[in-house]
DNA sequence: CACCCCATTGATATCGTTGTCAAAATACAT
DNA sequence: ATGTATTTTGACAACGATATCAATGGGGTG
C-alpha cells in the first residue's frame, strides 16, 4: 500500500491538516513543525494522491494542448516547448486534436476540461483566432494561453511572433538583392499568420516604390501542393518574376518543384524564399532563405505564464511578442 | 453545481450503487431499472466525476505516450493514430518526453504512472527496445503496448512493420533497375529499425550474387547531417556507387545535397532511395523512392489493443505486423 | 494580573464515486 | 405451500486528500 498523508501525520506527530499545509506551502506553519513534516515526507517517500487532491480541490495539475491539424514539425516543437515547462513545475500535459470546423467543438472542449479538471489550455492556430470559442472559455473561467493570435487580445494570455515585421524584413532583403519583380504565395486564409505575412510583404514592396503585379500573387493554403500549383500558374505566364516569396517553406518547396519541371534553375533563373525554417528548408537543395520563429520558446513561454497565473504569480505584461530571425540561404541570389 | 450520482439516484428512485452499476455496465441489473436510470442520466446530463472514480477505483481512463526525441513527423503521426483510438473509447492521452539515457528513467515513469493512475503506456523506439525498462513495467504490472520493437516479445503487446522485408524489396527494386554498385547508410544504432533495414539490404544484395563494398556502407544516425557527411565521404572516393539506399529520408536528402555539391545529378549520375516516406520525400526534387510505413495505423492499432486489454477483451494474436508499401519515385533511374 | 489578539494546530466534515456485504425480491425445486 | 438458490437492490464504509472552524497557546497591552 502506498504512503498516505495519514502515515506522514503519524510519523511527524501532527494532524493530517498540518501535513496538508506543509505540502501545499500554506502560510502559518511554525518553521520547526514544517521541518519535521518534511523530514517524514522524505523519509516515507510520500507523494500526494492526485485523484484525491483533484476530487477535493478541483484542480488536476494537468494542462492541455489543443491543436487542429498543424504542420507536423510545428506541432512537435510546440509540444516540446510546453512539455519542458510542465516538467519544471510538475504539471502534466494532455493533448487534444480538435476540428475547428466542428459545430460542437465548444461543448466537447468544455466537457473535456470539466471532466479532467484541466487547469488550463494552450491554443494553437487556427484555434487561436476563434473568437466565440475564446469567449466561451472566458465565460466559463477556463484559464488559457493563446499562441500566435492575429489580434492581441487583452483578456487572454498570448504569445506571438513579429510575423509582419519579419515578412517586411525578408521582402526588403530580397529587394536588396536587386529584385523588383517579386511574386507572393499567401497562406491558409484561416491562419492569422497569413495576413500578417502578406501585409508585411505588400508594405515593403510599396515603401520601396515598386508595383504589385497581381498575376504573381497567388492564394495558397500552406500545403506543398498549393505551392506547386501556384508555381505552375506563375511560370505559365509570359512574364515571370525574378523572385517568389512563399508564406511557408512547404509551399516554397512546391514552387521549387514546379520550377524544376519548367527547367528553371534555382536560384539562377529564379530566387525563392519561404517562412518558418521547417526541417525541409535546410534539407532541400538549394537550401531555402527563410524566417525562423522561436516556436519552441514561444510555446514554452505560453505554458509558463499560464501556470504562473494559476499560482497567483500574476505579473504585468506576461504576454510577449517574440522576434523571428532572418536566415539567408542559397535559394536567394543577387541579380 | 454539477450533477452527481446522487441526483441521478434520486431522480430515478434507486440507490446510488445501482446508478453506479448502470454506468459501469455491471451485470445483474434488471432491464427495467437500467432503462430508468439511463433516462435520468440523459435527462440530467450526468457525467461521472473522473477524480472520484479514479480515487476509488484506481483507474483514470488515461493512457500515456512515451517518446524520446523522435523524428517530428513520425511523432505527429503516432500521436494522431493513438488519439483517434482514444477518442472512440473516451480515453484521454497524456504525453511524456523521455530521455532513454537517463539513469532514473524507470523511476520517473513508474512514479508518473502511479501518480496519475495511468491505465497504460505506449512506447516508441528507442524505448521499445529497453528490455530492463520493459521488465520493470511487467514487474509492476503496468499495461503497455510497444511500437516497433526489434524482437517480438511475447510478454508485451506490440505492433511492428516488416522493415526487413521492405528493405529487401526496395533493394531488389534497385537491382531490378540495373544497379549493381549500391551504397547503404545505416540508421541510428539504438533504433531497432536500423538493423532490420540493413539486414534486408545485405540479404537482397547477396541473394542476387553481388558483392558488398564496405567503402560504400556508412554509419549514420537518421539525421540529415549524418547523411550529408556519409555522402561527402562516399563521393570523395575514386569509385562511387550508381545507387545509394539510405535508411531514412532525411539522410537521403543529406546525400542528395552532397551529390549536388559534387556536381552529381540525381538520378542521372546517381540513384537514391530513402525510407519512411516522410514529408520531405515527396517535397524534395527529385522526389525520393522510399518505403511508406502505415505509422498512424500502427499506432492506432497499438492503442486499440492496449485499451481492449483493460476491458478484458483479450483475443489471441492482437499483436500485429503491418506491411509497408514500396513507393518508386524519380530519384531511382534505370541504368 | 486580566484581557485580547494572532499565529498555530487539530477534529471532523466533505468531495463523488466504487466496494462490501447483507437484505429483499424473485425464481425454482420439492 | 415451503425451503432454497439466485438475482436484484441498497445502506454504509472507504478511497486520500482539502476545507471549515474551533481550540490552543504565547505575546503584548493596559
Amino acid at each position: 500500500m502506498a504512503v498516505t498523508i495519514k502515515d506522514v501525520s503519524k510519523d511527524a506527530k501532527v494532524s493530517i491538516k498540518t501535513v496538508s499545509r506543509v505540502i501545499n506551502n500554506e502560510a502559518n506553519v511554525a518553521e520547526e513543525t514544517k521541518k519535521r513534516v518534511q523530514l517524514s515526507v522524505n523519509k516515507l517517500g510520500f507523494r500526494p494522491n492526485k485523484s484525491a487532491q483533484s476530487l477535493r480541490s478541483k484542480r488536476s495539475f494537468i494542462i492541455a494542448l489543443l491543436y487542429d491539424n498543424p504542420n507536423k514539425s510545428y506541432l512537435a516543437d510546440i509540444q516540446s516547448g510546453i512539455f519542458k515547462a510542465c516538467k519544471l513545475t510538475g504539471y502534466n500535459l494532455v493533448v487534444q486534436e480538435c476540428d475547428y470546423k466542428s459545430p460542437d467543438l465548444n461543448n466537447t472542449i468544455l466537457e473535456f476540461v470539466e471532466d479532467l479538471k484541466i487547469d488550463g489550455l494552450i491554443l494553437t492556430p487556427p484555434l487561436s483566432d476563434m473568437d466565440d470559442f475564446l469567449k466561451d472559455l472566458e465565460k466559463n473561467q477556463i484559464e488559457h494561453a493563446v499562441i500566435a493570435p492575429s489580434t492581441k487580445k487583452t483578456e487572454s494570455l498570448y504569445v506571438s511572433s513579429n510575423d509582419y515585421e519579419a515578412a517586411y524584413k525578408l521582402t526588403s532583403e530580397i529587394i536588396k538583392h536587386g529584385h523588383k519583380d517579386i511574386g507572393f504565395i499567401k497562406g491558409h486564409p484561416k491562419h492569422s499568420a497569413s495576413n500578417l505575412r502578406f501585409n508585411g510583404f505588400i508594405d515593403a514592396i510599396q515603401s520601396h516604390g515598386f508595383k504589385i503585379n497581381d498575376a504573381w500573387i497567388k492564394q495558397g493554403n500552406f500545403s506543398f501542393k498549393s505551392g506547386f500549383d501556384a508555381g505552375v500558374e506563375i511560370f505559365h505566364s509570359d512574364r515571370i518574376p525574378t523572385a517568389i516569396f512563399a508564406s511557408n517553406d512547404s509551399m516554397a518547396a512546391g514552387i521549387m518543384k514546379s520550377a524544376h519541371m519548367k527547367g528553371l534553375k534555382i536560384p539562377d533563373d529564379i530566387s525563392l524564399a519561404g517562412f518558418d525554417d521547417s526541417p525541409i528548408a535546410d534539407e532541400i537543395w538549394p537550401a531555402l532563405t527563410t524566417v525562423k520563429q522561436p516556436v519552441e520558446k514561444m510555446a514554452n513561454h505560453a505554458a509558463k505564464i499560464l501556470m504562473a497565473k494559476f499560482n497567483g504569480i500574476e505579473e504585468e505584461n506576461q504576454s510577449k511578442e517574440f522576434r523571428s530571425e532572418l536566415i539567408v540561404r542559397e535559394s536567394l541570389r543577387t541579380l
